[in-house]
DNA sequence: AAGTGGTCTAGACCACTAT
DNA sequence: TAGTGGTCTAGACCACTTC
């Protein structure tokens, strides 16, 4: 059944992608373009955009004047980096059954780095929440998020805290996460951290350092996050631009 | 003047990157499509691709029904991960002059994840090659690729190997990249590493785990490369999917 | 109501690969 | 030479924001 919404580029992406997931090409060789497009009722210019994204995914290479393959390889590629949009979302795509623990709840005077990147004033205060992610008990992620508690209209967020921090944010504020701005940091998990990830003080680790901006532009929240290696490793494709 | 190569999308990208360079919109606010159409003598869709590259890269933002604007936000991404093509241009990016030195050249039987990763047989060779990125005498990446000496048609590539790998490969083999596949690792820095990188011991670094895959999909290069997160951090944006 | 970006179409021509 | 993916066009209609 073709509908509008999701769009026919996602529709026919998620086709590919099922397609491709049941192993229905012979020697990994996909369709020409054009047989793609009459064979859905589609335009060619929508397959290309399917194909674009799933190419930009990892899921298949194209050779020009040869044609659009499967990408084996691209199958160790559990979550793009640069997609994630919540860690919930990335756990499941391992395979886990994530659980959340909220560990903290605070309302207090914004640390300097936090000033700054929210653009606050003097006098504003945060509200900062900090989460662990469970699979079976074993702690993956930490993270902190901080919000600027004027943007809470709705008082009564409290019991809201552990679902996805995008989620959280469209519900008790009227803004809406657009994007994420990221740094990448290495760290030695300091006492309390490895403490909350049950891992040895000073265990190397990846965390993210990051600013979340609304549709406007306007950075609504900062977040660092901390992960276990030996549970959750990320990984992407680079291409020449 | 407007030719084929680069494409129009290109080119028109590489003007409007330029405009928002000079700050030549008014309160950051970009034309509209049909108006950057007519002005530039292209297409609409041509100038939605640009728009479209653009705001992946965070320059811009664009908002349905309100118009599109410069990023103001996105000038701190000095080189995008994804994109990542040699580290000379990252180094560039950044405002640096690099300089490369080759620390290391061997050719052996490959260790056994180099051996799997680049899908070799038991008496095959693999040529490794370590080099040092520095900045005014300061190292601030390490690399070490491995490449299958059999692909190495060319034996008179010792000279060579300072040059980018992709350009080396280029050079040198029958093949060339197309994409890498990449893990984010984070470590503490061993004896040898530290030392190169003129660092203490055990500080923590990002590092990353990758393979390189020619046009056909197979598998040429293995590299691994420890960065120095005092002097090179690496940003993204992430959007949702 | 007017104007903006978002999606989709049908078709042309080019660049490259296979045979 | 035939067939593939890559680029580009002109235009239609929709969804949303702004006034």
């Amino acid at each position: 059944m073709i509908t509008r919404n999701p769009s026919l580029t996602d529709q026919v992406k998620a086709h590919l992608k099922q397609r491709i997931a049941d192993d229905a090409f012979d020697d990994g060789r996909i369709p020409p373009e054009t047989e793609l497009a009459s064979d859905l009722g589609v335009s060619r210019t929508t397959v290309r955009d399917a194909l674009s994204r799933l190419e930009q995914e990892g899921a298949i290479y194209r050779r020009q004047g040869a044609g659009t393959f499967v990408n084996e390889h691209g199958l160790q590629i559990k979550s793009r980096l640069e997609e994630i949009w919540s860690y919930e979302q990335v756990l499941e795509d391992h395979g886990y059954e994530p659980s959340v623990t909220v560990v903290g709840e605070t309302i207090d005077a914004p640390d300097p780095v936090t000033l700054e990147a929210l653009a606050l004033g003097p006098d504003d205060l945060v509200v900062t929440i900090e989460k662990v992610f469970r699979e079976d008990d074993e702690p993956v992620i930490l993270t902190i998020n901080r919000i600027p508690s004027q943007l809470l209209v709705d008082g009564d967020y409290a019991a809201d805290e552990a679902t996805p921090i995008y989620e959280f944010i469209e519900r008790h504020t009227e803004r809406a996460l657009s994007y994420y701005l990221s740094e990448i940091v290495p760290v030695a998990l300091d006492a309390e951290t490895a403490s909350k990830l049950e891992m040895p003080v000073g265990t190397p680790a990846v965390s993210f350092e990051e600013v979340g901006f609304d549709h406007a532009n306007d950075p609504i929240v900062r977040a660092t996050s901390y992960f276990r290696d030996d549970l959750l490793r990320f990984r992407l494709i680079r291409r020449r631009s």
